[in-house]
RNA sequence: GGACUCGUAGCUCAGCUGGAUAGAGCACUUGGCUUCGAACCAAGGGGUCGGGGGUUCGAAUCCCUCCGGGUCCA
């Protein structure tokens, strides 16, 4: 089956699937941009008589200032052809079918942009419509329908404690996995865990030789890690200990039966504590395969990729080069070293071939920091012509990286003695820092409820911190920074979420009960207006969002919205005696919050009723 | 040395793969709560988008070249 996977604009997969129906039917199109995006190319240019297969209408979201859309294409389209774009524009717009002028304000500005402007009516429409999470979501699940996404993220190292580093990928993961699944895709979640290597050769000896039972039973994994160091210091100083520790390694690969249990013992305490972390966070896995899950399907790999004539042998190891490639053409990828052990590019190539075999995968995402670009370019470069001497279709396949986290010296983060920060007392921090806020801010709660405001807006505004700037950027983790609770921040969005909810609640009603906004008509004043069209912006940014791989954008968005819903609050009255002008308002914070906590809890935050 | 990545307001960052007068937050100045939650809102000042060249109707965005930070590879 051949797949697209969507840009940021239109894709013939929509415009196939009745997005041509509005107004007629009374369907209203959940993306509006795709939708006259589709219909400037299916029917305007034709009836206007354009060179269809030239044509791209490139409609996009606007600037507020210029309407809610803009058609671009016509500007690129006249001056390839040497015609004023402005007059082509207009043919254009004449051609244009009923039912977009009746839902539209259409104009021909500047050089030859085409400015569409909702009209009140066709807002409301669509609010109606888009009235709950289930409906957004069956809006949005066109996106990626058929589509089944693995997702490999967190992945950390066995026997180590997770630290600051690992929360990025663990926390975009997890969002991506959420905003895949929102807009149809079949997300397959996988934690590719580190749970084989020379590290256990260590590990076990040292467990064997140095382990303090009491510290064991206390904290388990620190006193692997603690082992672990031990044992890598005692090796260095003695040679002795070097060899006994790859012996040790040596026996754990042949299957010997008391090492074998060892390394069971030792995954399930490194799984417990990860398993802490990962509820704390709302964080799922479908699978745990880790690298020993590919232990038996390394010599398909070897021999495949040797039969094919991609790998050969180079001093001993096995490698493949890439001619083609400016560095890899001297930069071998090297899939089975010179000891003839496995390393992360035999192990990830086996894990291509499992995802797009077994578990049927029709795109696999990979998130690790941007460090690891060059493997995961090799891998991929490697994947392509390996599946495609084998006759299999290769997955679509994206190495979603992201910056590291840096102190605010601006070097990668340390505690003061150097050692990595651990997750778990960060995030216990967080939740500190949060509960003194809380308690300076609501003082008149009680204690267990000022708790557990404080873990949400605590850990919230970690998550949110981490995924609010452009994934690619590095991140300066500062407190300041991140509990500042000003600006774009979690807390400034959940307590937007609380302040709409407490207009429902002074009034006594649900706001997700539909009853409570009937009766509602079009948007009237400005404020309403630009916070409707606020609202439809949310399949936009989906599309955005999910095409890049990039919560941020939700991130940016939802700030937007809640925004423009504050600036609402500030200048309507919602609670006020007309009863069309107080359901007209209703309407509008009834989908503000559906929107935010929709958007909120796709990012994985926990959203409040009051803070 | 080669490759990748970043450089936007005093600070922290957006800028939707080339679109209209480059936007937010913090900080600064000023105004707004006896009226739905002020953890809020409104208004104002602040920019050679690292420098230079090029591509075109149009460049923060694409190309070249320098400068500077970070990372990866031997």
């Amino acid at each position: 089956m051949q797949l697209r996977f969507p840009p940021a604009r239109s894709t013939p997969r929509l415009r196939a699937r009745g997005a041509l129906a509005f107004p007629r039917a009374m369907h209203v199109p959940f993306d509006i941009a795709a939708y006259l995006d589709a219909t400037l190319q299916a029917q305007a240019a034709v009836a206007a008589g354009l060179e269809t297969g030239a044509f791209t209408p490139e409609v996009r979201p606007a600037d507020p200032r210029h309407g809610d859309f803009q058609a671009n294409g016509v500007l690129g389209y006249a001056k390839a052809r040497k015609l004023n774009p402005r007059a082509v524009a207009e043919q254009l717009i004449t051609a244009l079918p009923a039912e977009i002028l009746s839902q539209c304000d259409v104009a021909v500005a500047g050089p030859g942009f085409i400015n569409f402007k909702l009209k009140p009516a066709a807002l409301l429409a669509w609010l109606n419509t888009y009235d709950s999470a289930e409906h957004l979501k069956s809006g949005a699940s066109n996106f990626y329908r058929g589509h089944r996404w693995v997702v490999d993220f967190s992945s950390p190292n066995t026997a180590k404690q997770l630290h600051v580093g690992h929360i990025r990928g663990m926390v975009i993961g997890e969002a991506i996995c959420r905003l895949l699944a929102f807009c149809g895709a079949d997300v397959v979640r996988d934690n590719h865990i580190g749970d084989w290597g020379t590290q256990f050769g260590k590990l076990i000896w040292g467990y064997k030789n140095l382990r303090d039972e009491a510290a064991l039973a206390a904290d388990p994994l620190e006193e692997l890690e603690r082992l672990y160091k031990a044992a890598d210091a005692a090796a260095k100083e003695n040679p002795a200990t070097l060899d006994a520790a790859r012996a040790e390694l040596v026996k754990l690969q042949a299957g010997d039966p008391e090492n074998l249990a060892l390394w069971h013992q030792i995954n399930a305490i490194s799984s417990g504590a990860f398993e802490e972390i990962y509820r704390k966070l709302d964080i799922h896995f479908d699978h745990q395969f880790g690298e020993s899950f590919y232990n038996d399907k390394l010599t398909q790999v070897y021999d495949e990729l040797r039969a094919s004539g991609l790998a050969e042998d180079s001093q001993g190891a096995v490698v493949v080069f890439h001619p083609e490639h400016p560095r890899f053409k001297t930069q071998p990828f090297i899939i089975r070293k010179s000891d003839g052990a496995s390393n992360y590019a035999s192990t990830d190539l086996a894990t291509m071939l499992f995802r797009t075999e077994q578990l049927k995968a029709n795109a696999i995402a990979i998130l690790t920091d941007t460090r690891q670009g060059d493997h995961f370019e090799q891998l991929w470069l490697t994947t392509q012509k390996w599946f495609t001497k084998t006759n299999r279709s290769a997955p679509h396949f994206e190495h979603v990286s992201f910056g590291s986290i840096l102190g605010e010296d601006g070097k990668a983060i340390k505690t003061r003695s150097g050692d990595p920060i651990k997750l778990k007392a960060l995030l216990a921090e967080a939740e500190e820092r949060a509960f003194a806020l809380v308690t300076e801010k609501s003082p008149e709660l009680p204690e267990a409820e000022r708790r557990d405001i404080a873990s949400a807006v605590g850990l919230g505004a970690v998550r949110y911190a981490d995924l609010a700037q452009n994934r690619s950027s590095d991140y300066v983790f500062a407190w300041d920074k991140i509990l500042s609770f000003e600006g774009n921040t979690a807390p400034y969005l959940l307590y937007a979420v609380t302040r709409v909810r407490s207009i429902f609640r002074k009034l006594g009603l649900d706001p997700y009960d539909p009853a409570a906004a009937t009766g509602a008509t079009a948007p009237a004043t400005t404020t309403e207006t630009a916070l409707a069209r606020k609202l439809l912006g949310f399949a936009a940014t989906l599309r955005l969002t999910t095409a890049q791989l990039r919560p941020h954008f939700l991130c940016t968005y939802l700030y937007e919205l809640a925004g423009e819903f504050s600036t609402f609050y500030a200048a309507d009255k919602v609670i006020v005696d007309d009863p069309a002008v107080r359901a007209r308002r209703l309407l509008l914070c009834a989908r503000t919050l559906l929107v935010l906590e929709t958007g909120l809890h796709l990012l994985g935050l926990r959203t409040l009723p009051r803070m």
